[in-house]
DNA sequence: GTCTATACTTGGATAGAC
DNA sequence: GTCTATCCAAGTATAGAC
């Protein structure tokens, strides 16, 4: 933690393109990707990067804080792309079709694998699972958010278990993510977002009621 | 896979307890479960055990191949379980009691984190990926089994897209695993079950329909 | 079957030249 | 800031004595 033997962070003031630090975490992303927790060495992320492996310890002082710094890489990218979505959510159609869309980005751009492998790699390197956990909560905030804006027009929203249901929602995904990985396909989490879209409509009409019975819509 | 390096495995006919085969299987088991894949090395295993590092080879060839009957051990061990409680399931009410009984031993025995950790871990080593998915395969047979239990008495199980909710249903079991492990409490997996519990009585009010107008009942 | 000893490889991390 | 060189720890795997 207080670790003074780490030089202060390069600066992003001058020129901040082709940092060595940047690709640094890039290449991190990259190898978790291809070959996980496990295959993420300093020598990997070096190679895949294109520069000498004793600068991971310049820039990051440790493996795992590169590590940590590539989650916080994904996990930021990907919370901007979906928020700019959600504006577009506002019932549980759309909910659904969102959901479905970044499901398969997040799959076949590996942003979620990412997140799987640091969470498995938690378990042997207990300092990790603190931080780790610190870059989850936003994804269950996101959840929260996106959860409450398909419901919105419905009567429905105060009495479903928010906490509960994006706690769910985040652990599906990431299993999800999981068992794809493992097949090398994707089919059985496509099945079962067709399922989700031929349930929307039902909800929909559950949300109706709440619709025609408030006329001004202030809220 | 032809490896005839390895030697004929030890019969299990000779006394068969307090064999060093096992001894390893079950200190795998552990070590996964404590350090997770990374940490679950041919010397922790050996340790754990208390036997020495060379008997891994000698045993099972490689670290993989160990870690591996590790898996096939508490997959086997978790489904006898479950195969035990499911004959108590004829309704979604006992469906979501056994759900949530076995989750909460699955997470303090540790188990699921042995399968999530072995599912991670393939990415590193893609010889395993195959492996391990064969091992899953019987988990989604059982999803699939008890939730056809469960809604037995409805009509709605012809409805059903089982194979879409038995993949979400160990998608979500594994991710649930995953969180609880990274927090350190199953507070958020617990309120989830909660929230099911609360919603049985309306799927078993569903259910009734098909009850009172089968006055037989030969299946 | 089990142990000791050892060969070889990979990985984390640092020192010091440039 | 980046590179070369190096140290040391840990890991896989094998040979050979017992």
């Amino acid at each position: 933690m207080a670790r003074s033997g780490v030089p202060s962070r390069p600066r992003a003031s001058t020129s901040a393109r082709h940092n060595t630090r940047q690709a640094l975490i890039e290449a991190a992303v990259e190898v978790l990707k291809s070959r996980g927790f496990n295959g993420a060495s300093a020598r990997a992320i070096a190679t895949e990067a294109g520069v000498n492996q004793a600068l991971v310890f310049y820039h990051f002082g440790t493996v795992a804080a590169l590590l940590l710094a590539a989650l916080d890489e994904v996990s930021a990218r990907r919370l901007r792309r979906y928020t700019t979505e959600l504006a577009e959510v506002t019932d549980p159609a759309s909910l659904i079709a969102l959901a479905t869309k970044v499901f398969r980005e997040d799959i076949d751009s590996g942003d979620i694998a990412v997140l799987a492998e640091m969470i498995a790699g938690s378990s042997s390197a207990p300092e990790l699972g603190a931080e780790v956990a610190k870059r989850i909560a936003p994804w269950k905030d996101f959840a929260s958010l996106a959860i409450e804006s398909g419901f919105s027009t419905s009567g429905l929203v105060s009495l479903l278990p928010i906490g509960a249901v994006s706690h769910a929602a985040v652990a599906l995904y990431l299993g999800l993510e999981m068992l794809s990985h493992l097949d090398g396909d994707r089919t059985g989490a496509t099945l079962l977002f067709e399922q989700l879209a031929r349930l929307a409509p039902v909800l929909d009409v559950i949300c109706v009621p709440a619709k025609t019975t408030d006329k001004e819509g202030t809220q």
